[in-house]
DNA sequence: ATGCGGACCTGTTAGC
DNA sequence: TGCTAACAGGTCCGCA
């Protein structure tokens, strides 16, 4: 599920929940995942207390003095705040228990996700290191996309979707940002001027900071539910419209694949 | 260095 | 109804 708004919308949803408590005992039911959760990460996080929760890109980071717990939630994963007595379900894998009663649950049908463990630095985590600039930050703009996108021959979707690039532009978003730019899912990323980037970077901008609003929303829920904001709700343009009328021009929109990923347009309102 | 395809894994849905 | 195939919101890795 998660895209960057709703891993945003998720780090805001567990941070009251935790934030100044003392970890009490970790369990591990599951440590298959895209790593192996450590098996030492209740020696490592039990009474830390956690200084609070930050992102970089979709990874979410549960910081304490002595390491941080990087988590990602891959395709299919998600967080939700637990007690003691809220019964488990398929899938529930890890299980952050907090002194207050509270439990930080890592559920994720597909085990694309990630529970690790590091000391020092996160930014210096190999995984986060070579992340590109965070997409609501100043230094995302058409300057630097424009920049980095020369001699590209990429497809422009492939290239935003590349996390070296930018973070957090995931397949829905990059569908709808280049409908709203007006872009063409599969010009070359090099081929593009860079008027046509500001238009892109404000798109990009403007769908993740709505979509992060949309699910802020939703956060009341967030205790006890299933973990899933309501960016569902967020109207879309193109994603999962494939061969339904354009909103702009009535005609049909078309899909293709692009690196394998599913990919809306409109043939007359994108060039 | 860049770009591409494969890999990880389960659940849901479309089609026969 | 039951089986099978295709597809799903991510991204790392290895190869050309």
């Amino acid at each position: 599920m998660p895209e960057l708004p709703e891993v945003e919308t998720t780090r805001k949803g567990i941070e009251p929940h935790i934030k100044g408590y003392k970890v009490k005992s970790v369990e591990i039911r599951q440590a298959k995942l895209r790593w192996p959760v450590p098996k030492d990460l209740e020696k490592k996080l039990k009474g830390e207390v956690i200084s609070h929760v930050a992102r970089r890109g979709k990874y979410l980071l549960l910081c304490t003095k002595a390491g941080t717990v990087l988590i990602h939630l891959g395709m299919s994963g998600s967080l939700c705040i637990a007690s003691s007595s809220t019964s488990l379900k398929k899938h529930d894998h890890v299980d952050i228990v907090m002194n207050n009663d509270t439990i930080v649950r890592f559920h994720d049908p597909r085990k694309f996700g990630c529970v690790l463990w590091f000391e020092g630095d996160p930014a210096e985590h190999p995984l986060l290191v070579k992340l590109g600039p965070e997409p609501l930050t100043e230094s995302f703009n058409a300057d630097y996309l424009f920049r980095l996108s020369r001699k590209r021959t990429a497809p422009i979707k492939t290239f935003i979707m590349d996390s070296h690039n930018v973070v957090g532009v995931g397949n829905i978003y990059a569908n709808e940002a280049l409908f709203s730019a007006g872009i063409h899912p599969q010009r070359k990323a090099g081929s593009l001027s860079k008027k046509r980037y500001t238009a892109l970077v404000d798109e990009i901008k403007r769908i993740l900071a709505e979509a992060i609003e949309v699910g802020g929303t939703t956060l009341k829920d967030f205790v006890g539910g299933d973990g899933k904001p309501g960016y569902f709700k967020q109207s879309l343009n193109v994603y999962g419209r494939g061969g339904e009328t354009c909103v702009k021009c009535k005609k049909d929109l078309k899909e293709i694949r692009i690196g394998q990923r599913s990919t809306v347009f409109c043939g007359k309102c994108q060039s």
